[in-house]
DNA sequence: CCTCCCTTTCCTGTTT
DNA sequence: TAAACAGGAAAGGGAG
């Protein structure tokens, strides 16, 4: 009787966010540190560089903190070296996010060695969650909102009328602006400056593509409409980031004090 | 019909 | 290695 992969298990797991979904290509953003839902089935010890970036988005999305949160050039290192790192040394690189990356780490470590047995725990999303981590203090001085009422469901009403814009640009705008109405598609890493990040590219594709009566629209297609904002100053550059934009001069109405 | 603009499609090469 | 990123080239298609 062996649980093994994945599927099966994202199958039973899929889905805090309800509906949307069937998009495996993203991992969903929820629950506890175990690895089964991690991008990253191989363990941690032979990450890439840009697994480790990866881990440290996710940890961050759990969280809900905002990107500014972790100082990513300290952890510049692929799996290896990120596993030799000790508490001191998450301390010193993240702060008090330490604590967290830290234990982050150590449990992916551990789950590596035995996945067959996590695989049979956890499936009580907010209760390792809170458990785990019952008091952090977040950095001072930190833009960090920590409630964004994310339970607030706001009716998702299939039957209106689609509101977002009609450009491509516009039509992504809506979309971070409405996350009630597609949540967990987009996300804000950085409000006041406009920079945002694709949680499920390929599912924004998909309702791009459906709002233009397209069926075989995909992320791909989508991006090189994206890169041409570069040019018109709609969107700027986010280098090294993958899959995080920012709104540009010419990009109207995102801004909380447009609204 | 023509032009302009905003993509869409396809592609080759690079990066992560 | 797969998925993103970079842009060139060219075609599509709607608005005016």
């Amino acid at each position: 009787m062996s649980v093994s992969p994945s599927t099966t298990l994202d199958s039973q797991l899929t889905t805090t966010w309800g509906t949307t979904n069937s998009h495996p290509d993203v991992p969903m953003v929820m629950s506890g540190y175990t690895s089964r839902l991690w991008p990253c089935d191989t363990e941690p010890q032979f990450w890439s560089k840009y697994q480790v970036w990866e881990w440290l988005q996710q940890v961050l999305d759990m969280h809900q903190m905002d990107v500014s949160s972790i100082p990513f050039q300290n952890f510049d290192m692929d799996g290896h070296q990120l596993c030799s790192l000790s508490y001191q040394d998450f301390l010193r690189a993240a702060g008090s996010m330490g604590p967290i990356l830290f234990q982050s780490i150590t449990e992916l470590k551990w789950s590596g060695q035995y996945h067959m047995e996590l695989g049979q725990l956890e499936l009580k999303p907010e209760l390792d969650f809170s458990c785990t981590f019952p008091d952090v203090s977040y950095p001072p001085g930190e833009i960090y909102n920590p409630l964004n009422h994310p339970l607030t469901p706001a009716s998702p009403n299939p039957s209106s009328p689609d509101p977002r814009g009609t450009h491509l640009w516009e039509f992504i705008r809506d979309i971070l602006l409405n996350p009630e109405r597609n949540p967990g598609l987009i996300k804000w890493e950085d409000r006041t400056e406009g920079v945002f990040r694709f949680l499920k590219s390929e599912a924004v594709a998909q309702l791009w593509g459906k709002k233009k009566n397209n069926s075989s629209m995909t992320y791909e297609k989508l991006s090189r409409a994206m890169r041409y904002y570069y040019k018109r100053e709609i969107l700027e550059r986010v280098d090294g980031r993958r899959l995080v934009y920012k709104f540009g001069r010419n990009a109207r109405g995102w801004r909380e004090s447009d609204k």
